[in-house]
DNA sequence: GATAATACCGAAAACGTTTTCGATTTTATA
DNA sequence: TATAAAATCGAAAACGTTTTCGGTATTATC
């Protein structure tokens, strides 16, 4: 029952401790005979080294934190599947923690990680997030960080990203082909840099194909929600009845739009075509189904873990690191709600 | 740009490391003066311990584990909410693994956890475990264990359950209230516990009802995914057209069923009615909304805690802890899919 | 056989904290 | 004022590992 460690091999092998932690860890300045004679033992004992004892004299702890607004999100719990999987590849082990879309929360847990002293963090931004201090403290510790969909441009870190203007032009050009002459945008909340993006996305669809820009045709959602996806659509169809095309933020407020469509029994995409973002898992089997954009979430994850996985190297081997931003693909995935023909 | 230490703090204020720790904990055997000159100081200069150096010495990581057979998916992701949201209340972070349902991974990951010296662990099971080993290794090494939902009856840690016969006999029930004659049942795989369960309720339930049993009804699952549920969807209207009724072992695959249905313009309730199981979340926005058995996800995480923190508090003060079997209450949804009138 | 080179081993410091226990100083009691 | 009690402090050990550096012992070289 009692932990095995160093000293009980040494003292039944009658040899150091130092000699022991060398055979085990393959020193050249240890003879065969004892290395076999060490090994032996060890594995007999099923011995594992102390991984506190490890920590603090390697002054590094094998484990990552990862901050994400939500977890039960088709797109982020991608993410973290990506994270992990990748994570564990390279010997890391993740720490996982929500924000809630809380800017307090979020600051509460950058320090939390801070102090548990983790290898490194990966991040995605919440909602509230308009203030950069915690992000800021995270460089000026010289903390391996990266971010990933929903960042600070200000903040000089890795980063992985998609383009968002440029898909969210495709999304609502993809609307535009489809004959949609009046279009609607529910976007996200005011400071993500993504809902900010794919508002300027939609602007400059309308712009390239002469469709003049109508500021009471855009809704803002503040959580993002299922129920504010209904909640729009009804406002939308109230307000604009000549609207024949939204572009939503994300699938699932979409699904909201959708679903109250449904209930109403306006015909999409005859009526009223849609399109949501990010192809969440049941855009493909609500009726109508659901166009979308394709974003690569597990891919991002895995990306985000790389990248952090570089400057934790750099960084111990002092080596300069400059941080990088890579920019992964999107691509629209056309299904129902949007093809008029 | 130095980490600050109590070394550090002890030497600007000319006093002994000891005194400043004590200070920092507030120990009675430290002057009022003293403390005040410590808790400013370290204030200042954003003293936190090095929680390495605390690991060691008091041989808690304050860290928990926690291994899912997925991250994406709706059941198993807000139980993860659960969990990591009363861990971080009760000053815990979790470490995530995901064992994608095969036993080889799950191993290891267990061997991972015990090796990081996590104060605790929580768990459900993978599809293919049928082999405790691992799962005895917990227990020997007396490390806190809470198993959830996919459990081993025969490993004596604390549990959070559901009745997943009873349950299973409640859905088929509401079927055949909904006047189904003759009910298939698409299983999940022969080794959860919760599967065999849910099947043995089909069982049960027919039996009550005088329904003669049917072996050739019953479908099993191998991966328990939307494909397997179109899958045998189709085998079913081909191999029992006068199936009128259908047990699914869980939403997802229930969706599969329902997406095959509504391609081939089956109609649901009329001709076959459908429920599931764990309530997810496309449930309600599908067409016809399905039918499920309500699981409490969020609240399986936030119990499965507490009982890993009793656990884990028991075994610091060295007091004895009787391992507890936790079952709480599920209720049929019923919707579209299976409300015949 | 003396010297140089190599192979092998271990003492000891360090990582930063917590806690025990004895020592010293201050205050209360007679 | 002498003594007991209480308040305050710090030395030192311990947690288990990693790694440096010096010391033997063995082998090779002339």
């Amino acid at each position: 029952m009692k932990e095995i460690t160093l000293k009980q091999i040494a003292e039944t092998l009658g040899i150091s401790i130092t000699t022991v932690s060398k055979a085990l860890k393959n020193y050249p300045d240890v003879s065969p005979k004892t290395k076999k004679m060490v090994l032996e033992l060890a594995g007999q004992l099923h011995y594992t080294p102390n991984s506190f004892a490890v920590n603090l004299r390697t002054k590094e702890s094998k484990t990552i934190g990862l901050i994400i607004p939500e977890v039960v999100h088709h797109f982020f719990s991608n993410v973290i599947n990506g994270i992990i999987a990748e994570a564990e590849k390279n010997g890391y082990l993740v720490i996982i923690l929500q924000s809630n879309e809380s800017l307090e929360l979020e600051k509460k847990q950058v320090e939390l990680l801070i102090n548990k002293r983790v290898d490194g963090i990966v991040m995605s931004l919440s909602n509230e997030s308009n203030d950069d201090e915690h992000l800021k403290e995270i460089i000026r510790r010289g903390i391996p960080f990266v971010q990933f969909d929903k960042i600070s441009k200000l903040i000089p870190s890795s980063k992985v990203i998609i383009n968002d203007q440029k898909a969210a032009m495709e999304a609502v050009q993809h609307l535009i082909d489809n004959s949609c002459k009046r279009i609607a945008h529910i976007r996200g909340p005011v400071n993500p840099q993504n809902a900010i993006d794919r508002f300027i996305g939609y602007k400059k669809a309308l712009e390239k194909n002469a469709i003049p820009f109508d500021s009471s045709l855009v809704y803002t959602c503040e959580n993002v929600t299922f129920e504010e996806g209904l909640f729009f659509a009804k406002k939308i169809v109230e307000e604009h009845p000549d609207v024949d095309g939204i572009f939503v933020i994300t699938d699932l407020v979409a699904v909201g739009v959708l679903t109250y469509f449904n209930e109403k029994k306006i015909n999409v995409p005859k009526d009223i075509a849609v399109i949501g973002f990010s192809n969440w898992f049941m855009s493909k089997v609500i009726t109508p189904k659901l166009s979308s954009v394709d974003q690569p979430s597990y891919e991002m994850g895995v990306v985000s873990f790389n990248l952090l996985l570089e400057e934790m190297i750099c960084r111990k081997e002092e080596l300069p690191f400059k941080p990088k931003i890579i920019e992964l693909q999107t691509n629209i995935v056309a299904r129902e709600s949007s093809i008029k023909m």
